[in-house]
DNA sequence: CATAAATAATACCGATTGGTATATATTTGC
DNA sequence: GCAAATATATACCAATCGGTATTATTTATG
């Protein structure tokens, strides 16, 4: 790994919990020569402009969150055990291993949505490559006689998203755990009835 | 109503959407100035910063919400068809009525929740009076038989709304109005199950 | 070890940020 | 209709914003 990627990196890894938390336009130049002990001129010797690291940040973020799907869903083997594991990830969404200020997908649809569409570009994509692996589940767990065979395996799909999404925000806005636990019973009822 | 209220008044009804659309951050004092014609020492002369326009924006954001919440659910007299109507409120939410820039419950809660507890609070409050009309109207449904009586009406409230807000962000986010048809069927058949 | 190339730090830029003191209009109560 | 109170505009403030040209320092290469 050259300099410049190992410092594109760094940046990005001292960096991507700070957008995520306040957001783009939140989350200020010095805000990352803070985080980083790099001067200005250092980060825009790496990246050419605020969005460019807010862009990678995304990633950056959204990277993690898939590896934390990924191993989690590895401990179990039937579709709706891996679809039920999406309940646990969401509701450790305080736990050190999910993305610091919460669900990246969900922070950057609300704030990009109107306003920055790269960033909207960005959030999109992973929610739609989500709700693929989320389709590849469901039919599996179709042919595996776990789900009726009438399911709609997109309309299913974007049900176990938006639950999950909006979960998170009332569970962070409330910060309440038994409404945390409320909504992950509903959610499993849901995915039962699948 | 006295010329301050007058005032006051008229800045929130031209600003609230913008900070509905663009955030707190995202939007300046100079947005506010153009959107009312008035200049900064008038704003600061009927409020006493940024932040206080913010706020009582998020009040009006909310009241118009639920406005339109009372309107529509005055359509219906059964319990279960006036949690079906919220459906076609969020169905709607590009319609002239929605306030400007999505629900701000969600934004205002995505936005706030790690860097102003002052608006967080807000969105605490308002997510909570949603929360309890929407119980109320589960009980109501348990007593007129419409919904099972074993029903946890504080889980059912949560879910429908973490149903609601997160179908939201999808649809704005993807634009797809098919995304928008399916979450609204996965609503109703969720409320059918109740 | 010297040199060239790449990387980072310094110092600066104009524009804009939220906010305020003061002067000027405009309402308001009498 | 006049004076006092109130509301609005003007003109300013320091601080910070995102960004850049230039200089200094590393780093890789022959």
């Amino acid at each position: 790994m050259s300099k410049t990627e190992q410092t594109k990196a760094f940046i990005l890894k001292n960096t991507a919990a700070i957008f995520n938390t306040k957001g783009f336009q939140g989350t200020s130049l010095s805000d990352l020569t803070i985080a980083t002990g790099l001067t200005k001129g250092s980060i825009y010797g790496n990246y050419a402009n605020k969005d460019e690291v807010a862009l990678a940040a995304f990633d950056y973020n959204f990277q993690k969150l898939e590896e934390l799907f990924t191993m989690q869903l590895a401990k179990h083997t039937t579709a709706k055990n891996k679809i039920l594991a999406y309940a646990d990830i969401y509701d450790g969404f305080t736990r050190a291993t999910f993305p610091e200020g919460g669900c990246p997908i969900l922070n950057t649809a609300i704030e990009a949505d109107d306003t920055h569409p790269a960033l909207k570009q960005k959030a999109a994509a992973a929610l739609n490559a989500w709700k693929n692996n989320l389709m590849l589940l469901i039919e599996k767990g179709k042919s595996d006689k776990e789900f009726n065979k009438n399911t709609d395996a997109e309309k299913a799909a974007l049900a176990i998203i938006a639950m999950l999404e909006g979960g998170i925000m009332i569970a962070k806005l409330m910060g309440k755990s038994t409404y945390r636990h409320a909504l992950i019973e509903n959610f499993k009822t849901m995915v039962n009835n699948f």
